[in-house]
DNA sequence: TGATTTGATTATTGATCAATCACTTTTAAT
DNA sequence: ATTAAAAGTGATTGATCAATAATCAAATCA
């Protein structure tokens, strides 16, 4: 069987990876479905094929950028020991946020979004996040496991705004 | 000299709280002028008197929201002893949240949008906060002021988005 | 070959929005 | 009372957008 180069399953990421970079830079509601097809190289309503809605398609990216997240925290959870897995967490995250910035200026978007479908999404990956990090310290035997966790993610969040609007001597210390 | 119960300057600061309510409550690209001047009880076109644009509301709004935070953390800073300080502004944060969760949610929207005009006027408040509780800090004594000052920050950041997502989980420890 | 599915586009629509213009009403000073 | 300034509104506009309808084209298969 020869590999056809587009299958409609590239085209449905090809298009995600499209949003993910209009959404981010533009705004989820500044922005257009337009914006991302042309981004994507296909028509406006070829979009709608893939995800009947705008909003559709922002939960496949929000997904996307939680998988991202998610997959690189057990790898390193499951191959790293436990007295350097804490500074390799954060090194991890800093990685993610320089190779897909785009992605964690979505995920901040979505914090701001009151609309159940996304909310939901947003506390199912920050869920899943502090409960394999919070597992991962107490497997490490590590004191105040509930307390690193939360200053684990505290710090994340920081790092976030520190990136969004360039101003990194919010890190400082 | 009777005091008028409408003047310009009213007008003015009851159309920011209405632009607060609803930019925060929909989301700043979704919302419209007309919404906000529904919500201050005025015509849509009024608003363009004393705001230009639909930037310039909101950087009306952001800038009280930020001076929310600043007045308030300055006079605790001016009045509160040094081993009550950390304690002191934390719970000032946390009172400010539930009292003005929009301002917080709207400051959260503003963090990711990409425009100079808005960064700058975040840049601005997180740097005015930043340096005032680091030198809050350094003058009552504190060891590492600057770590602690950025796990104050850090801590405000992720308490921001389990308000924001309705997680509280994500404060425990 | 002819038929069917899959991949894709052009054209359109009904709704919506920021901003402007042309007015009217109210207030207050002379 | 008169008038000028200030406060405020209705109507409109030009642009823009999500979503749908109607088709076309190219593979795939019988």
């Amino acid at each position: 069987m020869a590999k056809p180069e587009t299958t409609s399953v590239n085209r449905r990421s090809e298009i995600i990876s499209a949003a993910i970079e209009v959404f981010a830079e533009i705004g989820y509601y500044r922005a257009t479905t337009a914006q991302v097809a042309e981004r994507a190289k296909i028509s406006q309503p070829y979009v709608f094929r893939f995800f009947s809605t705008k909003e559709n398609l922002l939960l496949a990216a929000l997904e996307v950028s939680w998988s991202r997240v998610i997959e690189s925290f057990r790898k390193l959870v499951e191959t790293t020991s436990p007295e350097l897995l804490e500074a390799k967490l954060i090194q991890e995250y800093v990685n993610i946020q320089e190779m897909y910035q785009n992605e964690v200026l979505l995920q901040m978007q979505a914090q701001t979004i009151r609309e159940d479908a996304i909310q939901e999404t947003m506390r199912s990956g920050f869920k899943e996040v502090r409960d394999m990090v919070l597992a991962a310290f107490r497997e490490a035997g590590m004191d105040k496991p509930e307390e690193r966790t939360m200053l684990f993610l505290a710090r994340g969040m920081l790092c976030n705004v520190a990136v969004a609007i360039n101003l990194p001597e919010l890190m400082k210390g």
